[in-house]
DNA sequence: GCCCGTTTCTTGACTCATTCAAGATTTCGC
DNA sequence: GCGAAATCTTGAATGAGTCAAGAAACGGGC
């Protein structure tokens, strides 16, 4: 994707295209389940004197828009990903944090449908799958 | 439940039996999804000077004992419930943050089989189900 | 192409849940 | 009861994220 690319996202998305929103999107989409650090990081490679707060401005903008999911397992900070809308999930490392794509096993929003919502009208489910990736399981049989 | 039952409870779990301990089990049972600030003053009702720090301590042994499981849905602080091993679920409130339960529709850890797992080896899914209480539905119904 | 109202960005201070550290106290097997 | 190890108290520190005020940039309309 070049940057002409996250613009038409942007005004499709009727979001102001500016500089900060434009790198900001390369960064997420290049940098999956990317903090918000690796994306400030990412972004001032580009706009070096963008300021931290215009990132989380623009994150958050992204976010409302549905152009990025925002995801936040227990103990992690925010992290970010442009792959919204395919009912995707993730797995999550206990020991190092990494996080994996998983794709929906059953199809199409199979747990959207709790048994008793106690009244809600749930719009979103999201599942997160918690293991040990494989780099510890080698690390830990190493022990 | 009465002390004598958090102290088996603990005393099962390997855990040293201190009144902190046992304050906090109290205060998670009795108040379900409650956060930090809240199991502290909780506790406070019946040892009055026990410290923040003892109650970060005592959740984070039984956490890791598997007597109260922590969650933290994005955009909250931690909270926790004792109700574990039963493979039951969270609806969020997008608006106002209650939480509520919702046991497994299909029957015990179905999706815990992801499709392509990456090589993780998957130990729990969690599944969090965002939506709209009750109450924020009429409060938006209103204006 | 330029103007102007609105949105967004910069700067810098601030909040607050959570963690860290050192020393005092408590627990529990013996 | 005794002592080693775990736990608690006290108090300071960390750091992701937010708030606020003014400056700059965006883009619809001329």
């Amino acid at each position: 994707m070049g940057n002409a690319d996250y613009e038409q996202l942007l005004r499709g998305a009727s979001l102001r295209v500016t500089r900060p929103r434009v790198a900001v999107l390369g960064a997420v989409t290049e940098h999956a389940h990317a903090d918000t650090e690796t994306i400030l990081g990412a972004v001032r490679e580009r706009l070096p004197d963008v300021s931290h707060q215009a990132v989380y401005d623009s994150l958050a903008a992204l976010s409302a828009a549905g152009i990025v999911r925002r995801i936040q397992p227990s103990g992690s900070v925010a992290r970010y990903e442009t792959r919204v809308g395919d009912n995707h999930h993730h797995v999550v490392c206990r020991s190092c944090g990494r996080i994996s794509d998983v794709d929906c096993a059953v199809g199409h929003a199979p747990c959207l449908t709790a048994s008793d919502d106690n009244g809600f009208v749930v719009d979103e489910a999201e599942i997160i799958y918690w293991g040990t990736c494989p780099q510890c399981q080698a690390a830990q049989l190493e022990n």
